[in-house]
DNA sequence: CATAAAACCGACCGATAGTCGAAAAGGAGG
DNA sequence: CCTCCTTTTCGACTATCGGTCGGTTTTATG
């Protein structure tokens, strides 16, 4: 008999890696309850359902990006390269590829919905901070910061993360970044040497 | 007994109004062939699936409101008026409210997803035509126009669609469309003016 | 050692999407 | 009207799944 916490970490842990590899809707209660070798009324004495527990597997993994986050915005780094590197960190792109896969699966929008949502909600506040420094130095210049921020997020989501993306892709990405925080052509361009090209779309 | 297509176009129209009433998830088989007045075998003889069907339903309405936007196009309204007006006719917002309260509930995640993805795929190229008739036309001046039209709908979804906005959102909304195509600066501000109020949250 | 709290068990339940073999209806030709 | 084939309909049945519940075992406490 494990100590309560301790056992639900456990949980926590082998739903992780089925909801990840198999999807959460393809993974039954079943399954999970079998790989833990316990029984129904245990799962369900540490969660009140399946779709609960779904929001604390992603309450953990987004713990972590947020950690790195916040080593972000603490380093030394060019503030524009900092909202490149919380972007990038913020999306499971650094993760495995089979994570990227899962999270691909059309079968899988529940819990692609609920990622996207919960990240942005928490990524919004970090990435204002930078783009407020990035004012203070002359850098950029807006108003409305978290709006901008938000819509930087849902593009770059959907752009690099939801689908295969092509040079044009990232060319408009640029622009629309520079411009929407008022920044001087070209402040973004780096972006398009980070670019790992071989997850790219021939352009046409 | 009923001729084929006959009978699925009416399990479709049942379909449709079940769905947007209730959402996808919460109306099951059972109730469908219920309100039809039909056996389980019956119904499996047309849809080979629920989700099938669901992917139908879809194509029925999604039909419809391309017809809108070609007539839009067509219209001799201003370019930027055409933009707004495709756009808005795309989103369930001009159905019932009941509608976009179904569409908006966590709960229909699948159709919601579904419609959008469904949609972009189908209006991109439309609106892509009209910002084409504005750059002929000196109103905008923008390369690349399948990606920045693709990148104002994803955005005017998640905006406009997905949850509930504030003034601000608006501006910035029109600020980022008139810089994405390269507009003059006020030339999206009629937008402003369209808006429901009711339909804001009171900005702070 | 007694008692209470925490953890665990698994049979059971209701709902649901989907299957299947057979029956009824419709139509065409004789 | 009868025959034969195709289309459509039927509904009992299945498998799976998330979730419940009453009761048992383990652990901590004093």
């Amino acid at each position: 008999m494990k100590k309560g916490e301790k056992r639900k970490q456990e949980l926590l842990k082998i739903a992780y890696d089925m909801f990840l590899s198999q999807g959460y809707e393809n993974t039954s209660v079943d399954e999970i309850i079998a790989r833990a070798k316990i029984a129904k009324g245990t799962y369900y004495y540490y969660f009140p359902s399946k779709e609960k527990m779904l929001e604390d597997v992603i309450e953990m993994m987004i713990e972590s990006e947020v950690e790195t986050a916040g080593q972000v915005i603490g380093s030394d780094m060019p503030v524009p390269q900092k909202i490149v590197a919380i972007i990038t960190s913020i999306k499971p792109a650094e993760a495995e590829q089979p994570i990227k896969d899962a999270l691909m699966q059309p079968e899988n929008v529940l819990m692609h919905n609920k990622i996207r949502k919960k990240l942005i909600e928490v990524v919004v506040p970090l990435l204002s901070e930078v783009v407020e420094e990035g004012i203070n130095k002359g850098i950029f210049a807006c108003d409305n910061i978290a709006e901008r921020v938000r819509m930087l997020l849902i593009i770059s989501n959907d752009t690099f993360n939801d689908r295969i993306f092509t040079e044009s892709d990232i060319a408009v990405f640029i622009d629309m970044t520079e411009k929407l925080l008022g920044a001087d052509k070209g402040t973004m361009s780096f972006i398009y040497d980070l670019i790992d090209k071989s997850e790219m779309e021939v352009s046409k």
